[in-house]
DNA sequence: CTGAAAGCGCTTACAG
DNA sequence: CTGAAAGCGCTTACAG
């Protein structure tokens, strides 16, 4: 046996006696500072792995009075929705749980419909040294430039909500957009039929080739073109998310046609559920994304039939919760955590943590 | 202002400065231990109230050697369901996680079909000094007994799983059952039509008037005669749990019977799938309960329509963070708190976190 | 009822 | 390249 089962016994000051140093030494070789000779060094670490040392976090933490920053960059909650509400709100569960352990966490909101604000908030976090940072990279081109100023300082980074493929991010913490999608169009196979119509309601003002809401329309086309299904599927892309410009687009993409299904690849699914109750439309099923407010109020009156969830605010706890425990713990961290995908239904809502 | 910003600065020594005590003092009131008088007692209380002194948990973590100890008594995995393996990884989970901080987690796994194992695990945990105990209260009476002595010795704890009412637990950490019931009924509504037979299917060796399997019975056949739909409802109360016993039920109960849905009240939903699959019998939609790698397998291959989950894991893990919580932090804790009622399909499953 | 001192297991200047 | 000493903010005997 070369485990060591009394590791409480074991410190830097066992270690030193046998390594015939002193404890400063020691704390040098742990911390892989200059100034120890490689004899030293690699005669402390051979001890250190035969004894399994594991460091007491609290005497270092309380020893060190240096604080852990770790800053967050994610969207504002605005007039439009209050989906960000929730990933803030779990990043401040998360602060609350470790502040007491030295880590201190700010926020650089920024407007998700203003590229300025993301790079003036970005700008910001590189002024000030910070140990950790969380973000939400809506703006690919700019995420990417500012993550690369993030590598050069050697600050790890987390990605939150949607990935940056290429990056060399500690972790992405969010939905398999794909899958959701995929999974949004198996559950409108249970509620219609085969010859129905299915009208796909993209509302975004930002929208690129990249943009995500593009991943989980494939993934719903994908479900019906891997299962067979020949079902008839439109799409509505409007790019103004004003009520009056959505119900304009709406009554257009409506028209003449026979849709039994609506399926919207965001959190905005609220708008067309007022636009179909406005128009005394009651026989389309309403499937959306996102447990917030607005949704919610529908589908406790069943005009939504089924939202999608994604654990906005488990996000934000994981992610603070994962710099964390990477800064401290010096755990290992998933490359990429999924979060689940959750089906919730009139039924269900009250029991959802989102 | 009487609030302070410099929390940093605030500790015991700044204190007794203030009180013009010793630290030692003010260590006893902080912990309220006797050999204070009153006099002294008041005035250290005030600066503290005045300061809004936090203790530095690492600190006082540190000096107190006192190792914090918590007690689980859970089920074990049995050969017939790997539920309880949830609730373990969970609690080691959230073990790893504080075991940093000095505390320990001990397991008394017993029986779930022995009253006497359930017995004598608690008689271990009385034997030795605990400072906190998670639960699963499998057999009430015998629940009821050992959370007395517990509270006799001052011993917090809390339940998953299943409730105690009229005890004085920290908390009760699972589902709702009577409401995932009620889910069930709304998602075999989605289903089937007015006039279709439903079968509600019990297994279990176990089975008094307390029995939890009966909360959710009432809350699925709330959901029809809330909604006022008469449909025909059947029932099945299968006590021995092996297969030809539950074959030979089933024949039975779906003989000369035009049953449309099953819903089987726990996670020997798997049973059931097979002996469907064995009938060859297809055109009977599947609900049942627990995302466990029997059921999985049906699952995925579409012979069970929808499992209702409730995050086991979790409830495992959250009853260790909140012991922790309530032992080290003083944090005040919900007297319930309700899992997320989770509606599993074969194509999220494998995103759900159990 | 109260206080002075040692110590928890580390890190941080500082001195050599 | 290395070590002695002070200190992080508490708690714990021990002495009075």
């Amino acid at each position: 046996m070369t485990e060591n089962n009394d590791t409480e016994l074991v410190g830097v000051k066992e270690i030193a006696r046998r390594a015939n140093v002193s404890i400063a030494t020691v704390d040098r070789v742990l911390h892989n500072r200059t100034g120890v000779s490689l004899k030293t060094k690699d005669k402390i670490n051979a001890i250190i792995a035969e004894l399994d040392y594991r460091p007491n976090i609290m005497a270092r933490r309380l020893a060190s009075k240096k604080v852990l920053r770790i800053a967050v960059l994610i969207p504002s909650v605005s007039s439009e929705t209050d989906y960000w509400d929730a990933p803030l709100t779990g990043v401040s569960q998360a602060e609350a749980e470790i502040k007491a352990y030295g880590i201190t966490v700010e926020k650089f909101l920024f407007d998700q419909n203003d590229k300025a604000s993301f790079h003036a908030q970005a700008r910001n976090v590189l002024k000030d040294y910070y140990d950790g940072v969380l973000l939400a990279p809506m703006f690919v081109e700019e995420s990417k430039e500012f993550v690369e100023a993030c590598q050069k300082r050697d600050i790890p980074y987390i990605f939150i909500n949607s990935d940056v493929p290429g990056t060399n991010c500690l972790s992405y913490i969010g939905p398999d957009l794909y899958r959701s999608g995929y999974l949004g169009a198996h559950l409108a196979n249970y509620l219609i039929n085969n010859e129905d119509k299915i009208l796909i309601v993209n509302i975004s003002q930002e929208m690129d080739n990249h943009h995500h809401l593009l991943r989980k329309e494939e993934g719903f086309r994908a479900y019906f073109s891997e299962n067979g299904k020949s079902m008839s599927i439109a799409k509505a892309d409007i790019r103004r998310t004003d009520y009056p410009s959505v119900k304009k687009e709406l009554t257009l993409a409506l028209q003449a046609k026979d849709v039994r299904l609506i399926f919207v690849t965001n959190s905005r699914v609220s708008v067309v559920s007022r636009f179909l109750e406005e128009s005394g439309i009651r026989d389309i099923v309403l499937i959306g994304y996102d447990f917030i407010k607005e949704n919610i109020d529908y589908l406790k009156r069943q005009k939504i039939d089924f939202l999608i969830c994604q654990k906005p605010q488990e996000q934000g706890y994981r992610g603070i919760m994962f710099l964390y425990n990477h800064l401290v713990h010096s755990a290992s961290i998933d490359r990429t955590y999924y979060m689940p995908i959750d089906i919730i239904t009139c039924e269900n809502y009250q029991f959802y943590r989102n």
